[in-house]
DNA sequence: CTAATCCTTCCCACCATGGGAAGGTCAAGA
DNA sequence: TCTTGACCTTCCCATGGTGGGAAGGATTAG
Protein backbone atom coordinates (compact mmCIF):
# COMPACT_ATOMS: atom_id res chain seq x y z
CA UNK A 1 0.00 0.00 0.00
CA UNK A 2 1.29 3.26 -1.10
CA UNK A 3 1.91 6.80 1.16
CA UNK A 4 -1.41 7.70 -0.09
CA UNK A 5 -3.75 4.76 0.78
CA UNK A 6 -2.42 4.82 4.28
CA UNK A 7 -3.09 8.16 3.97
CA UNK A 8 -6.65 7.59 3.74
CA UNK A 9 -7.40 4.44 6.28
CA UNK A 10 -5.35 6.40 9.06
CA UNK A 11 -6.35 9.99 9.01
CA UNK A 12 -3.21 10.93 9.06
CA UNK A 13 -2.07 13.32 5.82
CA UNK A 14 1.00 11.81 3.37
CA UNK A 15 2.79 14.93 4.31
CA UNK A 16 2.85 14.18 8.27
CA UNK A 17 3.15 10.89 7.60
CA UNK A 18 6.86 11.57 5.87
CA UNK A 19 7.52 14.03 8.72
CA UNK A 20 7.13 11.80 11.39
CA UNK A 21 8.87 9.27 9.58
CA UNK A 22 11.98 11.69 9.35
CA UNK A 23 11.75 13.17 12.80
CA UNK A 24 12.23 9.48 13.94
CA UNK A 25 8.73 9.18 15.68
CA UNK A 26 7.84 5.77 13.25
CA UNK A 27 10.66 4.06 11.83
CA UNK A 28 11.67 4.34 8.21
CA UNK A 29 8.89 2.65 5.93
CA UNK A 30 9.78 -0.25 3.41
CA UNK A 31 10.39 1.29 0.06
CA UNK A 32 9.73 -0.25 -3.67
CA UNK A 33 12.19 -0.82 -6.02
CA UNK A 34 11.53 3.15 -7.50
CA UNK A 35 11.53 4.73 -4.16
CA UNK A 36 7.80 4.54 -2.92
CA UNK A 37 7.63 4.04 0.63
CA UNK A 38 4.95 1.15 1.40
CA UNK A 39 2.89 0.42 4.16
CA UNK A 40 1.24 -2.65 6.33
CA UNK A 41 -2.19 -2.33 7.56
CA UNK A 42 0.58 -3.34 10.80
CA UNK A 43 1.44 0.74 10.16
CA UNK A 44 -1.76 1.69 9.28
CA UNK A 45 -2.60 1.00 12.89
CA UNK A 46 0.10 2.36 13.95
CA UNK A 47 -0.92 5.74 11.92
CA UNK A 48 -4.48 5.55 13.72
CA UNK A 49 -2.91 5.25 17.15
CA UNK A 50 -1.34 8.30 16.74
CA UNK A 51 -4.10 9.58 15.08
CA UNK A 52 -5.96 9.26 17.89
CA UNK A 53 -3.34 10.31 20.36
CA UNK A 54 -3.24 14.03 18.67
CA UNK A 55 -7.21 13.90 18.48
CA UNK A 56 -6.55 13.66 22.20
CA UNK A 57 -4.34 16.57 22.19
CA UNK A 58 -0.59 14.64 22.82
CA UNK A 59 2.55 16.23 21.69
CA UNK A 60 4.65 13.98 19.26
CA UNK A 61 6.46 13.72 22.31
CA UNK A 62 4.05 12.78 24.56
CA UNK A 63 2.78 10.41 21.30
CA UNK A 64 6.09 8.80 21.59
CA UNK A 65 6.17 7.89 24.78
CA UNK A 66 2.88 6.48 24.32
CA UNK A 67 3.78 4.48 21.64
CA UNK A 68 6.95 3.22 23.03
CA UNK A 69 4.17 1.41 26.06
CA UNK A 70 2.32 0.49 23.25
CA UNK A 71 5.11 -1.72 21.49
CA UNK A 72 6.05 -2.95 25.02
CA UNK A 73 4.35 -6.00 25.88
CA UNK A 74 5.69 -5.74 29.74
CA UNK A 75 4.81 -2.39 29.94
CA UNK A 76 2.57 -1.29 33.08
CA UNK A 77 -0.59 0.22 33.10
CA UNK A 78 0.56 2.39 35.85
CA UNK A 79 2.96 4.09 33.22
CA UNK A 80 0.21 4.73 30.89
CA UNK A 81 -2.26 6.26 33.43
CA UNK A 82 0.28 8.33 34.59
CA UNK A 83 1.10 9.70 31.15
CA UNK A 84 -2.54 10.33 30.32
CA UNK A 85 -3.29 12.12 33.91
CA UNK A 86 -0.35 14.00 33.64
CA UNK A 87 -1.83 15.26 29.76
CA UNK A 88 -5.21 15.66 31.74
CA UNK A 89 -3.42 17.66 34.09
CA UNK A 90 -1.49 19.67 31.36
CA UNK A 91 -5.08 20.27 29.72
CA UNK A 92 -6.81 21.64 32.39
CA UNK A 93 -4.25 24.16 32.96
CA UNK A 94 -4.73 25.43 29.76
CA UNK A 95 -8.19 25.49 29.74
CA UNK A 96 -7.95 27.29 33.15
CA UNK A 97 -5.74 29.87 31.69
CA UNK A 98 -8.04 30.16 28.66
CA UNK A 99 -10.88 30.56 31.31
CA UNK A 100 -9.55 33.50 32.93
CA UNK A 101 -9.10 35.11 29.77
CA UNK A 102 -12.58 34.73 28.59
CA UNK A 103 -14.18 35.93 31.71
CA UNK A 104 -12.38 38.81 32.20
CA UNK A 105 -13.16 40.05 29.01
CA UNK A 106 -16.85 38.73 29.34
CA UNK A 107 -16.68 40.92 31.99
CA UNK A 108 -15.38 44.05 30.39
CA UNK A 109 -17.60 43.83 27.54
CA UNK A 110 -20.52 42.96 29.69
CA UNK A 111 -19.74 46.23 30.85
CA UNK A 112 -19.19 48.42 27.54
CA UNK A 113 -23.00 49.73 26.33
CA UNK A 114 -22.13 48.62 22.36
CA UNK A 115 -23.39 51.69 20.84
CA UNK A 116 -22.32 54.60 18.44
CA UNK A 117 -20.11 56.49 21.89
CA UNK A 118 -16.39 55.93 21.93
CA UNK A 119 -15.74 55.41 25.58
CA UNK A 120 -15.52 51.89 26.47
CA UNK A 121 -14.29 50.24 29.45
CA UNK A 122 -12.38 46.93 27.45
CA UNK A 123 -10.26 49.68 26.02
CA UNK A 124 -9.95 51.43 29.32
CA UNK A 125 -9.08 48.76 30.90
CA UNK A 126 -6.58 47.62 28.18
CA UNK A 127 -4.83 51.21 28.37
CA UNK A 128 -4.92 51.16 32.23
CA UNK A 129 -1.46 51.90 33.40
CA UNK A 130 -1.67 49.69 36.46
CA UNK A 131 -2.47 46.09 36.62
CA UNK A 132 -5.94 44.92 36.67
CA UNK A 133 -7.21 44.77 40.50
CA UNK A 134 -9.89 42.36 40.45
CA UNK A 135 -8.92 39.56 38.42
CA UNK A 136 -6.04 37.38 40.33
CA UNK A 137 -3.99 36.71 36.93
CA UNK A 138 -5.43 36.66 33.33
CA UNK A 139 -1.68 37.06 32.25
CA UNK A 140 0.85 34.09 32.16
CA UNK A 141 0.43 33.03 28.42
CA UNK A 142 0.43 29.04 27.27
CA UNK A 143 3.91 28.14 26.25
CA UNK A 144 6.12 28.74 28.69
CA UNK A 145 5.65 27.74 32.08
CA UNK B 1 14.43 55.70 26.58
CA UNK B 2 16.33 52.80 25.31
CA UNK B 3 15.01 49.69 23.68
CA UNK B 4 15.41 47.99 27.01
CA UNK B 5 13.92 50.85 29.22
CA UNK B 6 10.84 50.46 27.42
CA UNK B 7 11.09 46.75 27.40
CA UNK B 8 10.88 46.82 31.21
CA UNK B 9 8.50 49.66 31.14
CA UNK B 10 6.02 47.92 29.17
CA UNK B 11 6.70 43.99 29.87
CA UNK B 12 7.23 43.47 26.36
CA UNK B 13 10.49 42.19 25.65
CA UNK B 14 13.10 44.19 23.34
CA UNK B 15 12.62 41.22 21.17
CA UNK B 16 8.99 41.69 20.47
CA UNK B 17 9.50 45.23 20.29
CA UNK B 18 11.67 45.17 17.30
CA UNK B 19 9.40 42.04 15.92
CA UNK B 20 5.80 44.57 16.23
CA UNK B 21 7.70 47.02 14.48
CA UNK B 22 8.81 45.03 12.04
CA UNK B 23 5.57 43.39 10.94
CA UNK B 24 3.93 46.75 11.10
CA UNK B 25 1.77 46.39 14.56
CA UNK B 26 3.72 49.58 16.06
CA UNK B 27 5.00 51.93 13.86
CA UNK B 28 8.54 52.68 13.73
CA UNK B 29 10.25 53.95 16.22
CA UNK B 30 12.42 57.29 15.82
CA UNK B 31 16.23 56.45 16.48
CA UNK B 32 19.54 58.77 17.81
CA UNK B 33 22.20 59.55 15.27
CA UNK B 34 23.53 56.58 16.25
CA UNK B 35 20.74 54.28 15.49
CA UNK B 36 19.75 53.40 19.28
CA UNK B 37 15.87 52.96 18.94
CA UNK B 38 14.19 55.73 21.28
CA UNK B 39 10.88 55.61 23.04
CA UNK B 40 8.76 58.21 24.52
CA UNK B 41 6.34 57.42 27.77
CA UNK B 42 3.52 57.79 24.61
CA UNK B 43 5.10 54.61 23.29
CA UNK B 44 5.63 52.60 26.41
CA UNK B 45 1.95 53.38 26.78
CA UNK B 46 0.87 51.79 23.55
CA UNK B 47 2.81 48.94 24.61
CA UNK B 48 1.56 48.07 27.82
CA UNK B 49 -1.82 47.95 25.71
CA UNK B 50 -0.35 45.45 23.81
CA UNK B 51 0.94 43.17 26.36
CA UNK B 52 -2.52 43.13 27.78
CA UNK B 53 -4.43 42.66 24.81
CA UNK B 54 -1.61 39.52 24.39
CA UNK B 55 -2.52 38.28 28.36
CA UNK B 56 -5.75 38.27 27.26
CA UNK B 57 -5.10 36.03 24.42
CA UNK B 58 -5.86 38.48 21.70
CA UNK B 59 -3.53 37.71 18.07
CA UNK B 60 -1.29 39.99 17.17
CA UNK B 61 -4.42 40.81 14.12
CA UNK B 62 -6.48 41.06 16.45
CA UNK B 63 -4.40 43.79 18.33
CA UNK B 64 -3.77 45.30 15.35
CA UNK B 65 -7.73 46.14 15.21
CA UNK B 66 -8.07 47.05 18.66
CA UNK B 67 -4.94 49.37 18.49
CA UNK B 68 -6.96 51.20 15.52
CA UNK B 69 -9.64 51.52 17.76
CA UNK B 70 -7.94 52.70 20.82
CA UNK B 71 -6.20 55.21 18.29
CA UNK B 72 -9.57 56.25 16.90
CA UNK B 73 -11.03 59.18 18.66
CA UNK B 74 -14.30 58.31 16.91
CA UNK B 75 -14.65 54.97 17.56
CA UNK B 76 -18.19 53.12 18.69
CA UNK B 77 -17.66 51.16 21.03
CA UNK B 78 -20.06 48.80 20.04
CA UNK B 79 -17.17 47.58 17.35
CA UNK B 80 -14.81 47.24 20.42
CA UNK B 81 -17.47 45.18 22.07
CA UNK B 82 -17.86 42.68 18.77
CA UNK B 83 -14.23 41.89 18.56
CA UNK B 84 -13.72 41.42 21.85
CA UNK B 85 -16.95 39.09 22.40
CA UNK B 86 -15.89 37.42 18.79
CA UNK B 87 -12.30 36.49 20.89
CA UNK B 88 -14.83 35.43 24.25
CA UNK B 89 -16.86 32.95 21.71
CA UNK B 90 -13.16 31.58 20.32
CA UNK B 91 -11.24 31.17 23.71
CA UNK B 92 -14.71 28.98 24.64
CA UNK B 93 -14.64 27.08 21.32
CA UNK B 94 -10.97 26.04 22.58
CA UNK B 95 -11.82 25.60 26.41
CA UNK B 96 -14.69 23.13 25.06
CA UNK B 97 -12.16 21.05 22.64
CA UNK B 98 -10.00 21.15 25.01
CA UNK B 99 -12.72 19.88 27.77
CA UNK B 100 -13.55 17.39 25.85
CA UNK B 101 -10.00 16.16 25.19
CA UNK B 102 -9.44 16.16 28.64
CA UNK B 103 -12.33 14.51 29.81
CA UNK B 104 -12.35 11.33 27.45
CA UNK B 105 -8.96 10.89 28.98
CA UNK B 106 -9.94 11.12 32.55
CA UNK B 107 -12.91 8.85 32.08
CA UNK B 108 -10.19 6.10 30.12
CA UNK B 109 -7.49 6.90 32.90
CA UNK B 110 -10.10 5.85 35.15
CA UNK B 111 -10.88 2.93 33.78
CA UNK B 112 -7.41 1.87 33.97
CA UNK B 113 -5.98 -0.10 36.40
CA UNK B 114 -2.56 1.59 36.99
CA UNK B 115 -0.98 -1.42 38.35
CA UNK B 116 2.01 -3.55 37.42
CA UNK B 117 -0.52 -5.60 34.49
CA UNK B 118 0.44 -4.47 31.01
CA UNK B 119 -3.99 -4.37 30.11
CA UNK B 120 -5.06 -0.80 29.80
CA UNK B 121 -7.76 0.59 28.36
CA UNK B 122 -6.44 3.38 27.40
CA UNK B 123 -4.00 1.54 25.02
CA UNK B 124 -7.05 0.07 24.13
CA UNK B 125 -8.94 2.76 22.96
CA UNK B 126 -5.96 4.25 21.26
CA UNK B 127 -5.56 1.45 19.01
CA UNK B 128 -9.18 0.18 18.49
CA UNK B 129 -9.89 0.08 14.57
CA UNK B 130 -13.40 2.27 15.06
CA UNK B 131 -14.07 5.54 16.02
CA UNK B 132 -14.69 5.97 19.79
CA UNK B 133 -18.65 5.39 20.55
CA UNK B 134 -19.33 7.45 23.54
CA UNK B 135 -17.63 10.73 22.84
CA UNK B 136 -18.44 12.72 19.96
CA UNK B 137 -15.83 14.15 18.75
CA UNK B 138 -13.13 14.78 20.76
CA UNK B 139 -11.21 15.28 17.40
CA UNK B 140 -11.22 18.69 15.45
CA UNK B 141 -7.95 20.09 16.60
CA UNK B 142 -7.53 23.95 17.17
CA UNK B 143 -5.97 26.09 14.71
CA UNK B 144 -7.44 25.83 11.26
CA UNK B 145 -11.43 25.35 11.43
C1' DC C 1 1.59 6.05 -26.40
C1' DT C 2 -0.36 9.43 -23.68
C1' DA C 3 -2.50 11.60 -20.01
C1' DA C 4 -3.69 11.54 -15.43
C1' DT C 5 -2.50 10.48 -11.05
C1' DC C 6 0.51 9.18 -7.95
C1' DC C 7 5.05 9.35 -5.75
C1' DT C 8 9.73 11.48 -4.49
C1' DT C 9 12.62 15.36 -2.39
C1' DC C 10 13.25 20.12 -1.39
C1' DC C 11 12.06 24.67 0.03
C1' DC C 12 8.80 28.10 2.02
C1' DA C 13 5.12 29.77 5.16
C1' DC C 14 2.57 30.16 9.34
C1' DC C 15 2.68 32.34 14.67
C1' DA C 16 5.00 34.32 18.48
C1' DT C 17 8.89 33.83 20.81
C1' DG C 18 13.66 33.11 22.28
C1' DG C 19 18.86 32.26 21.50
C1' DG C 20 22.95 33.81 19.99
C1' DA C 21 26.74 35.75 17.05
C1' DA C 22 29.28 39.72 15.24
C1' DG C 23 29.96 44.21 15.75
C1' DG C 24 28.90 49.25 17.14
C1' DT C 25 27.85 52.68 21.25
C1' DC C 26 27.69 54.61 25.56
C1' DA C 27 28.55 55.63 30.41
C1' DA C 28 31.10 55.02 34.51
C1' DG C 29 35.20 54.36 36.91
C1' DA C 30 40.60 54.03 37.23
C1' DT D 1 42.23 58.97 28.38
C1' DC D 2 41.50 54.25 28.34
C1' DT D 3 39.12 50.22 29.59
C1' DT D 4 35.37 47.61 30.85
C1' DG D 5 30.84 46.22 30.99
C1' DA D 6 26.29 46.94 29.70
C1' DC D 7 23.74 48.16 26.21
C1' DC D 8 22.34 48.48 21.32
C1' DT D 9 22.18 47.04 16.19
C1' DT D 10 21.18 43.48 12.42
C1' DC D 11 21.11 38.80 10.92
C1' DC D 12 20.28 33.96 11.14
C1' DC D 13 18.31 29.83 13.44
C1' DA D 14 14.98 27.05 16.19
C1' DT D 15 10.66 25.83 18.04
C1' DG D 16 5.76 22.61 16.66
C1' DG D 17 2.83 20.80 13.70
C1' DT D 18 0.87 21.58 9.52
C1' DG D 19 0.10 22.88 4.74
C1' DG D 20 1.47 24.62 -0.14
C1' DG D 21 3.83 23.97 -4.07
C1' DA D 22 7.59 23.10 -7.54
C1' DA D 23 10.44 19.93 -10.23
C1' DG D 24 10.87 15.57 -11.74
C1' DG D 25 10.22 10.34 -11.76
C1' DA D 26 6.74 6.12 -11.56
C1' DT D 27 2.69 3.91 -12.41
C1' DT D 28 -1.63 3.02 -14.38
C1' DA D 29 -5.81 3.43 -17.09
C1' DG D 30 -7.47 4.32 -21.55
Amino acid sequence: MNIGDAAKASGVSAKMIRYYEETGLIPPAGRTASGYRVYSSQDVHMLRFIRRARDLGFSVDGISELLGLWRDQSRQSADVKRLALAHVADLRRKIAELEDMASTLETLAHACHGNDRPDCPILSELEATNRAPERRNAASRFGKA
